[in-house]
Parts: structure tokens; sequence; C-alpha cells
DNA sequence: AGTTCAGTGATGCGT
DNA sequence: ACGCATCGCTGAACT
């Protein structure tokens, strides 16, 4: 639907969008999004599994502790879609693939004999991406970004360091890495090591 | 535009999106959006400052080092908008909002006399939210969260701490806090404290 | 229902 | 450009 309306949100935040011309879809879910000329993300927006209801000029929808109020002006026009594909799409190169390809390559990575290696490896500061055990009984604690690693991911792999009680040593593995983050694994004992995607499956 | 097509990109990762009917939005930025009958996210997109071009049924987006192709297969219905507005959308009760609450009640917060405060002091590992110097010359580094606090932002506080070298005391201010991350404030000489939006604005 | 984490995150701001 | 932090992040998986 394009139509001018005003905008109200109260919940997690609370927000005014201005009286202007914008495009509002509904889906069959209950989500609703009101899109501007510009921008990849909308204006505002109500996520699925709200309740919708419309008193006079109003459009109101209801979700937990989240009201979306619109108050529609003039309706410039209305398309009802009634032929509406819900796939799924498939996505590749994310951080799964990332860390299947290192588990598959972590000898050759590491450079050790690996004797078990774990994913997800939980702590009580979160989960170890990959902890692999070499034949020395040293405890790599791999951290794995799918794109270019930052400070935080160092932390991460700091506190994950910290919960574990054996020789060890971090790691993280990315296709690249930030200047701060460099400057921070070298003032720790964790190392960078550069993976790329398999970018021909 | 509803149609029935095939959508496939290629960037920092790759995906596919079998034959089905879906919405796609062109926006006069260059901002293309592929929606499914169901979710806020779109299914596929391209971002602001991407080239149009259309090969016969084919429409090509182009970005930087990113491609998303879409095979248009049949159109269900076009609609040219003339009237779109670029208006912005108004936000409280942001980072920013409760940051200046917490400035403006320091004193009464930290329960100390303060004699300076920085916004967003600079650090070698980034910025800190709120710099507070007490009458005792202690700084207090403070890390402000809107909702709530994760185990991150303790490890952002750790490293801000790191920089300064004078009596300095760390603290997380959020509404609330995870289990985890306050057991890591536990190890730590951080401290967090509760402070809620003002709503009534 | 809460919690945690990845994401083609996007977006904005600083250097 | 890169680096860094926020977001009503969303969405998904697990508890």
């Amino acid at each position: 639907m394009h139509c001018r309306c005003i905008v109200i949100y109260e919940g997690r935040a609370k927000s005014y969008l201005k009286e202007g011309d914008y495009i509002i879809i509904k889906k069959p879910d209950g989500t609703i999004l009101i899109h501007g000329a510009s921008k990849q993300t909308p204006l505002n927006f109500q996520c699925a599994g709200a309740n919708i209801s419309i008193n006079k000029n109003e459009l109101i929808s209801e979700r937990r502790r989240e009201k979306l109020t619109i108050k529609i002006i003039k309706i410039h026009h209305y398309y009802l879609i009634n032929e509406w594909s819900n796939n799924e799409i498939e996505i590749r190169m994310t951080e799964n693939d990332l860390r299947n390809h290192i588990k598959e390559n972590i000898e050759e990575l590491l450079k050790e004999k690996i004797i078990k290696i774990e994913e997800e490896y939980p702590t009580k500061f979160g989960p170890i991406d990959l902890l692999a055990i070499d034949v020395n009984n040293v405890y790599h604690v791999i951290e794995i970004k799918r794109k270019k690693a930052s400070i935080s991911a160092c932390s991460q792999v700091d506190r994950y360091l910290s919960c574990i009680n054996e020789n060890k040593k971090g790691w993280i593995m990315s296709p690249s890495i930030s200047k701060n983050a460099l400057n921070y694994l070298n003032e720790k004992n964790i190392n960078w090591l550069e993976v790329t995607h398999q970018t021909d499956i």
C-alpha cells in the first residue's frame, strides 16, 4: 500500500515518523513494514506475530509490549498480494561453512597432530567455536570470524582462555584482522591465522 | 513490483533464492529489496548506491564487489511510486538519551563529588562512554548499555581500564545485566549499576 | 517464556 | 576508505 500517513511506536523504544508518503507492507504472518524513499532498513516495523486492528483511519498493531500505530491520511494505491511464496533462501560462505573447512584442515593449519576437536565447546563465558587438543595436550582455543576480526574477537579468545586450566594457545582465524586487534593480540598470548572461504562450492 | 522470479547473489556471501512469487522494491537511492510472504527481513537485498542494468528479462544490480541478479519470469503487478517521502524517524530511549540522563545525575549515581566528566573519551582501544573524575582523583570508567548488558560490555570496560594510569573504577550502567556478565564482573574490579530510561519524555 | 549468537547484518560517526 | 559501536537490530537454536 502506498499512502500518506503518520506512524507512532511505543515499546522497546519510542518513535515518531512525521506525516509523509510511504510504502506500507503487511505480510500474512503479521509483519508490518513502513519504507521511506531510501535505505535498506524500514523506517518503522512490527515483527511477526502481531495482532492488527483497525479503528476508523488508524491501523494498530500490537505484539507483547509493543504498539505500532499508523494514522492513515490518504491511500494512493492499494494492492492485495494473492500469490506470495514463503521459500527460504540458501546462503553459503557463512561462519559455519568456514568452521567446517577449518575443522577438516585443522592439523595442516595448526601444524600439530590433533587428538580431539570440539565445536561450540561450552565455558562459563560462552561457547568456544573450536577447541582442538593436540598430541602434547595443548588446548587450542580457536575463534572464527567470517570477515575481518575486530578487537572484540580478541577479548572473546581472552575470556575463553581464562576458562582453560591446561597448557593452552589462543587463535583467531579469519580472512583479515583490524590493526587495533593485531596490536591487542601482540600484548596477549593469542595468534592470528589467515583463512579464506571456499568459494568454489 | 510483484513478480515470479529467481534471485542470485554473489558478494560478501553467496545465495540462491529459488523460483517463486515475491515482492520487489526498488528505491531511488539504488536500494533493492526482495520480500517473501513472511519475516521482517528481506530474503535478498542490495544496499544503497548500486548501479542497475537490465538485460532482457534479467535485472542486474552491482555495487562494489556485490552482484544481485533477478531473473524475472512473470510480472504480476507493477506500480511506480511518484510521491515517496525521505523523512527521517525520530527515536527516543536510545543509548544517547540514557547517557544524558546519567551525566545529569552522575554525582547521585556514583555517590561522589565529580570535578570533571567527559563523553566519548578516546583511548587506544576505543572511546569510553563516560569518564568521570571525582574529587579524590579517582577515574570512573563508565560503559552504558540501553538494554541488558552482556559479557562483551565487561570486556570493553576491562580494555578501557587498561588504558587509564590513575586510580580507577570500572562501571557498567544498564537496565539489566546477563548472568554470564555478572560472573565476569565478580572476577574483575568492575561494578554494575542499574539505571532506567526516563520514559516520561 | 528467556538467553545467546550469527548476520551479505545495516547504519552512523570518526579518523 | 577503514575502524568501531549501536540497533526498537532480526532470526534461529537451545534451554
